[in-house]
DNA sequence: TTCTTTGTTCCGGA
DNA sequence: GTCCGGAACAAAGA
């Protein structure tokens, strides 16, 4: 599941594959992800080149020539796999697992000179690629409405004191919420909560200073050690037939109902709950 | 067949 | 109008 550290991960090893490259063709298998794709929006960008790639949140945005942008989204299972002259094969993140039966399920490829290739593969279908102008790019819905990224120096006590000041919904809603914070998903939620010692389920009113303090604190420190592993496993951007550096992500409490609480002091079993349709885990013996 | 998964949007009630 | 919580939606695998 993408949030800001996959995606974080995800530019840069494109970036370090697909800068400066030109588009000289895409090819749609399926034109049905979350938003429908056409094969005239792909005309408008074929030529141009890849000037940067860039991520806001959770999207990534591709900046072409002209001042086109391609905004991509990876919803939960949407992810890149470049191809180079040999056919040879990389993936461009560690957060998910690889088969054989992965190809079918490439939804758009670009074709970006000397054979080169980029595939968008997208299992679940709930992402989305949208070509971008100028002018829709001022204005385009999804990224008016993102609130301040975590690791940006914005995201602090003030802000978040008077974010909340006459809102009373739950911690695990709010910081879900992308106009609050943007880049954040369920599992990183339930990670901060846990370390923060803190129920996912408490309302926002009810916390005191020093728990917001190690709520800000943990999110920064979780996101940044993700990315630095995300990275690290990265560097050597290993081919899909080998293994080297494949990241085993651990979570200390997403994933884990009925086991023991992670807390080397505490031999509580860890709950689920949904808040807002979605699985919240906890341990109720260190979140209070 | 039913359940689960997620980010996002929509809707109704307060 | 704002706030909040619940439901709906997309698709596919188990």
């Amino acid at each position: 599941m993408p949030e800001l550290p996959e995606v974080e991960v995800v530019k840069r090893s494109l970036k370090s594959k697909i800068q400066n490259l030109v588009i000289k063709k895409v090819k749609i298998n399926d034109s049905k992800l979350r938003y429908k794709l056409t094969n005239k929006e792909f005309t408008k960008i074929t030529g141009l080149k890849i000037k940067k790639i860039e991520r806001k949140s959770k999207f990534l945005l591709f900046l072409l020539d002209k001042f086109f942008v391609i905004l991509v989204h990876l919803g939960m299972t949407g992810k890149f796999f470049f191809l180079d002259q040999k056919n040879q094969k990389y993936k461009t993140s560690f957060y998910y697992s690889l088969s054989n039966k992965d190809y079918k399920h490439d939804r758009v490829i670009f074709h970006l000179g000397n054979g080169q290739k980029l595939i968008y593969n997208d299992v679940r279908k709930f992402g989305f690629i949208k070509i971008l102008s100028k002018k829709n790019y001022k204005n385009n819905f999804h990224l008016n409405n993102l609130g301040p990224e975590p690791l940006e120096k914005k995201y602090k006590f003030d802000y978040f004191k008077e974010y909340i000041s006459g809102k009373n919904r739950s911690i695990k809603d709010l910081l879900m919420d992308q106009r609050f914070v943007s880049g954040l998903g369920n599992i990183y939620v339930n990670e901060i909560l846990f370390l923060s010692k803190v129920r996912p389920t408490r309302k926002i009113q009810t916390l005191k200073n020093y728990e917001i303090l190690k709520i800000i604190n943990f999110t920064k420190k979780i996101l940044i050690k993700a990315i630095k592993n995300g990275g690290a496993s990265i560097r050597d951007f290993s081919s899909i037939n080998g293994k080297k550096g494949f990241f085993q992500q651990k979570f200390k409490v997403y994933g884990r109902e009925g086991k023991n609480c992670s807390n080397i002091d505490c031999n509580a079993s860890i709950f689920k709950i949904p808040i807002s349709n979605r699985s919240s885990f906890f341990c109720k013996r260190c979140q209070k």
